[in-house]
RNA sequence: GGGCGAAUACCAGAGUGGCCAAAUGGGGCAGACUGUAAAUCUGCUGGUUUAUACCUUCGGUGGUUCGAAUCCAUCUUCGCCCA
């Protein structure tokens, strides 16, 4: 009998967790975290990251590894899943992987081409080539690096171009080439649940979960993290809105407003995201 | 009681005779997504199923003009100032 992965996933505040802690209740197995904000142990609060109690109950993997300041991406996502859930699966030959961050989500189900890691060399130079000529810039290296790719980006996202300039050049081939589109199969069977109810029923849990947020101290975590607001890993909903109510320069009301605004706008990512992968729908109403 | 200023689309806010269904931002809606993805980016956002088209709109009413969000009169509301 083939090993299974249960995919819980929906959008932020469905509920997601919960169902998880159940299932791994039942079925005894561990939870496979797969969220690109809670594996950040210095932000627990603004992530809704389980609580200690809950990992005392169920062994959570990919919560809190990681510090601030370090480097992580999909990619590295996939590999270290993918060498864990042979040694997972020597314990329960089911096993459940839960969050709400749908690319770490496509890596694990569908996995991720082999690029090169790149260079701290390149990469400087990549961010350099935008920061002195801008998007016009990216462009014109990527048309001759690659004419291919450059046909199909998103001329305008910045971060797609310096991206692919980086491939190529880390590479020493076009990016285009080397991106096949091809899921990965596996050998194991993959089962995706989705968690979703009605928009107004999500957003009421939303709201209601960023209010609690600042009950248990989100404002506190993110002024001790404040100084480090320059890293990708604090471009996070939760926290940038929270840097002009720490610099004196909004009300904390109006920070929380928005917390909850993006809070929502990301959920609707999600759901859209969610739509184009093949899934098992569950309606909750709670 | 007198003087001044302001009223613009869901909100904020440009526009001061034709190029205005009306800049821009926010919000809303929809979408893209293969290496920091809770990121980054895109489209739509008065109505008419399509539109280089027509209709309705810029506090109310009435004017001036070939033509008004823009000028005039008056009314209403709000803000400030003098009493």
């Amino acid at each position: 009998m083939r090993n299974r992965l249960i995919v819980i996933t929906g959008p932020t505040g469905s509920g997601k967790s919960a169902l998880a802690m159940r299932m791994a209740g039942e079925i005894g197995c561990d939870i496979i975290s797969a969220d690109s904000r809670q594996m950040y142990r210095e932000i627990p609060i603004g992530t809704a990251a389980p609580t200690t109690d809950d990992l005392a109950r169920v062994t959570h993997h990919f919560v809190g590894n990681l510090s601030l300041g370090d480097y992580y991406s999909a990619a590295q996502y996939e590999d270290d899943v993918m060498r864990l859930l042979p040694l997972l699966w020597e314990k329960s030959p089911v096993q459940i992987l839960c969050g709400g961050s749908m690319m770490y989500i496509d890596a694990v189900t569908r996995g991720i081409d082999e690029l090169p890691t790149i260079s701290d060399d390149i990469r400087r130079r990549a961010w350099e080539l935008y920061e002195r000529g801008g998007l016009q810039q990216l462009r014109l290296t990527l048309l001759e690096l690659d004419p291919v790719y450059y046909r199909e980006v998103d001329l305008n996202n910045h971060k797609r171009l310096v991206h692919a300039i980086e491939i190529c050049r880390q590479a020493g081939v076009p990016y285009s080439s080397l991106r096949t589109g091809r899921v990965k199969p596996r050998d194991f069977d993959i089962e995706m649940i989705a968690i979703d109810m009605p928009r107004d029923t999500l957003f009421d849990r939303i709201n209601g979960r960023v209010k609690k947020m600042v009950e248990y101290g989100l404002v506190e975590e993110a002024r001790a993290v404040s100084h480090l607001r320059h890293l990708n890993s604090l471009n996070t909903v939760g926290y940038k809105e929270l840097w002009p109510y720490i610099d004196g320069e909004t009300s904390l009301d109006e920070a929380i407003a928005k917390i909850a605004r993006n809070t929502r706008v990301y959920a609707k990512k999600q759901l859209t995201w969610l739509k184009n992968r093949p899934h098992r729908l569950i309606i909750s109403n709670e």
